[in-house]
DNA sequence: ACTAATACCTCAAATATTGAGGTATTTATT
DNA sequence: AATAAATACCTCAATATTTGAGGTATTAGT
């Protein structure tokens, strides 16, 4: 597991890209998955996930319907038109944001001379 | 500018690498140091940059030296023994953070499919 | 004389995550 | 049949960090 620090703020845009290339999915499955395509690395917690999933529904990002299986009750979360295009934008973010920090981070410019 | 959520916990990462690079740093040099390398993307602003300055020293992670500039008094962080281990730990956290994450959000199952 | 840049600082408010608490159903194990 | 483990959802106080706005003072440039 990656430290705290390094978490925040990545646990939105886990969830907007998986559930755009799932379609939809429920907050478990969302967990499981995550920490499976991780190898165990990244544990989106449910004392985390839940509330995130509450406000991006609030924010409209998500949706969700409920569907019933036996007496359990799912819950599953799809995109909004708007989330599809925050989904994009914190893409790109990202991407922009690994390789600024590729830049920075890992620069190296002592080790590694050239022979 | 990146989201802030994306900025959070790279700072300490930030800081350790260039000290470590540069040997050592007052705090207003870190902050233009971060913003040129990263062409005004990233911000440590006074705000955040100080107090976590002052959290490293109290951890043992950095040590400082005052040196007058004429009347002013600039203060010359650089890494202790703690914190060139700290600096490593986190450096391979982090690539491996970015490896996680690539694999995770850039997958791209669905586009450019192989012709 | 004035403005911008340098150089440090503090602190309340905002924000997100954790960790521990909880309920309830379903499946597997002994 | 009883028990444990997995599934599936939830809340909330405590924690920690960042922001943003406040500040002081010196030096360089116009």
């Amino acid at each position: 597991m990656y430290s705290k620090e390094l978490l925040k703020g990545t646990l939105e845009v886990i969830v907007l890209k998986l559930l755009s290339e799932h379609g939809k999915m429920y907050g478990y499955e969302l967990s499981q998955k995550v920490k499976e395509e991780t190898d165990g690395k990244i544990h989106l917690k449910d004392g985390s996930l839940y509330p995130a999933l509450h406000k991006l529904t609030k924010d409209g990002i998500l949706t969700f319907e409920e569907v019933s299986i036996g007496k359990r009750v799912r819950k599953y979360y799809k995109l909004t038109q708007i989330g599809e295009e925050q989904k994009e934008t914190l893409l790109s973010e990202m991407r922009d944001f690994i390789k600024t920090m590729e830049k920075v981070i890992f620069s190296d410019l002592k080790t590694s001379p050239a022979i």
